[in-house]
DNA sequence: TCAGTGACTGACC
DNA sequence: GGGTCAGCCACTG
């Protein structure tokens, strides 16, 4: 794993997100040891629309606000599809999400 | 080549 | 408690 790049360690964290569960791209940077390049995950979700296994709407930011959902097709899509999972959003926001944040860098270990 | 931009974050005032 | 600034790195014009 530690041969893979960091675009590839982002996309592997993101398909190990558990469905319900939700994390920050600071969370993934910071597990792959660039917590500073939390950019560079929002990029690599962006690019990620060439990677359909890559769950990027169960990325949000640190406070749990759907930044990324106008990248979706839909205005609503992100959104749709984490209440499909039981994610209750309101407002362009995770309820609840600081129970629902799932740290890689813990959960992973 | 340089400068601007972006699905972010932490620190500072 | 809320607004502003700087750092991070890759991509585009």
């Amino acid at each position: 794993m530690e041969e893979s790049n960091f675009f590839d360690k982002v996309y592997e964290v993101a398909k190990l997100i558990p469905p319900g569960r939700v994390t920050s791209y600071g969370a993934i940077a910071k597990y792959l040891g660039a917590a500073r390049s939390a950019r560079m995950v929002g990029w690599a979700m962006n690019n990620s629309h060439s990677m359909p296994s890559v769950p990027a709407h169960r990325v949000v930011n640190r406070v749990g606000v759907l930044t990324g959902k106008h990248h979706f097709d839909g205005t609503n899509l992100m959104q749709q599809l984490l209440e499909n999972e039981g994610v209750q959003i309101k407002d362009n926001q995770v309820v609840n999400f600081k129970s629902l944040f799932w740290d890689p860098s813990l959960e992973l270990l």
